[in-house]
RNA sequence: CGGAGCGUAGCGCAGCCUGGUAGCGCACCUGCUUCGGGAGCAGGGGGUCGGAGGUUCGAAUCCUCUCGCUCCGACCA
């Protein structure tokens, strides 16, 4: 993309609303409009990045074996009245009535229509297990929304339910969704720690919240400092292995890791003093195990094979995808801007002509732009009549992880510029070896 | 929902107390110079002062109502 043909209108100044990092800097690095309380356009650039996030949300769900799908947005209030939670959602809920009186509602999770799904479908145990998932806009309407897309009152997020035959099935199902989303942070850049969580109004036993610790973050988090040491890194786990998918539940959650809900300081005292940490977080998901709260009332069963009809164990999964742009911010980032990690960056690699208009620097930028192109990533390259300063302060304000600086000096040389955002270092390569380097640091991402 | 604020040009703000017909910086447009970390000079365009009532000869300014937004608290992916 030439910056001078696409849409991002950065901002010198703070916005006045914007109090923390993450919500400042989607302001000025164009990304977000607000619209109203709580409720955003996204535009191009954070767009790119909610895509970004998605797309990797999709495919660890897809690697784990769960099913893609999409429920609408709007509910009827009757699916919520046979579970019971018409009544206990309370003001949270947006209700809505249609021409013809009929009670609707703005979904804020699916349990109830998902269970719907099941039972006008499924109907025997051979059919599971079964994991379904949607990617799609919820609203809860927030007394106060606040923090930019961290709080918003409408939201984009990532609800996963699973149907088993038996609670053992379905706690296999918890451990898989735990497994499958350790794969999902660490490739956005995050380290998301799990911590049992209070399940709230979804209701069930097991619970995990998956924190990522940052200054700023709402809930207060307690937990043994080894447990920052742990990676899932890019180990090869068979989804379908029970074993397997237990041994990292234990290992990611054997070490003391709350929320203030669940937090027991008789317990946490426990650990030797100098490993005890406290720190806030930001909940970028959650996995519950709910057992039959939804199957049994709904009526979603299955026969087995002795002929009796059984209601199914479930739990349901949730990712707060736009949640995770302000909490990768929030994570990532210096005092000139944003710091994509390369897993999410809107694109792969800025590119920066010091001297427009200048035949050789066009021509050089041009041709890096079309290597780049050819590799197959998608560089941003800042086309604009401006100077320098301006250019750079643009760059580092959106954070592409990668910048190549293409001057007359330089490339007098043969040379050009390849700059991490994280670092700050520069170094002087030839236009291919510039190319080459962000093409293999993309492979395999 | 309780408490506290704020709505004046695209953004950030001043003007309001003490009514007299709207201003600054950035951004935008034109020209010249400049050009490796948010340039300089000159010129220019843009605002029914959130909305509705009221007081007054006259309201951004005073009064009433209303809408929106933000912050603190209780609640939440």
């Amino acid at each position: 993309m030439r910056l001078s043909r696409y849409f991002l209108p950065v901002l010198k100044e703070n916005p006045a609303e914007a109090q923390i990092v993450s919500h400042r800097y989607m302001l000025r690095a164009g990304m977000i409009k607000q619209q109203a309380a709580g409720i955003y356009s996204w535009l191009p650039m954070g767009f790119r990045v909610l895509k970004r996030i998605e797309q990797i949300v999709h495919e660890e769900q897809i690697r784990a074996g769960h099913i893609p799908m999409l429920m609408p947005t709007l509910q009827p209030a009757d699916l919520w009245r046979e579970s019971g939670r018409y009544d206990d959602y309370g003001e949270e809920m947006l209700r809505i009535t249609d021409r013809h009186k009929r009670d609707m509602l703005y979904g804020p999770t699916n349990e109830e229509m998902i269970t719907d799904i099941f039972r006008a479908h499924v109907g025997s145990y051979k059919d599971l297990p079964l994991t379904l998932y949607h990617i799609q806009w919820k609203f809860r309407d927030e007394i106060r929304p606040r923090f930019g897309v961290m709080r918003g009152r409408e939201f984009y997020m990532k609800d996963g339910y699973n149907f088993d035959l038996t609670k053992e099935d379905a706690l296999h199902a918890y451990n898989r969704h735990l497994v499958s989303y350790l794969r999902t942070y660490e490739r956005m850049g995050l380290q998301a720690i799990p911590m049992r969580a209070d399940s709230g109004p979804i209701g069930g036993d097991d619970t995990h919240e998956f924190l990522v610790l940052a200054a700023t973050g709402e809930s207060e988090v307690f937990y043994d400092s080894e447990i920052t040491d742990l990676k899932f890194g890019n180990r090869d786990i068979d989804y379908d292995d029970h074993a397997a998918c237990r041994a990292v539940l234990e290992e990611f959650t054997s070490r003391y890791a709350r929320t203030d809900e669940t937090h027991d300081e008789a317990v946490f005292n426990q650990i030797p003093e100098e490993r005890r940490r406290v720190a806030r977080g930001i909940e970028v998901g959650q996995i519950f195990y709910f057992g039959t709260k939804y199957s049994e009332p709904m009526g979603a069963t299955v026969v087995n094979d002795k002929g009796e009809r059984v209601p199914v164990h479930m739990g349901s999964h949730g990712i707060g995808v736009s949640r995770l742009v302000g909490a990768i911010i929030e994570a990532s980032h210096d005092d000139k801007g944003i710091i994509w990690p390369e897993g999410v960056t809107p694109f792969h690699c800025g590119i920066v002509n010091l001297k427009q208009g200048d035949a050789a620097t066009d021509g050089a930028c041009g041709e890096i732009y079309a290597a780049l192109v050819k590799a197959g990533l998608e560089p941003l390259y800042d086309d604009r009549d401006e100077r320098a300063g301006a250019k750079f302060a643009t760059m580092d304000l959106i954070g592409l992880p990668w910048r190549i600086t293409v001057g007359p000096r330089g490339l007098a040389a043969g040379k050009v510029e390849l700059t991490s955002r994280r670092t700050g270092e520069s170094e002087e390569m030839s236009p291919e070896a510039a190319v080459a380097r962000v093409a293999e640091i993309y492979t395999g991402l």
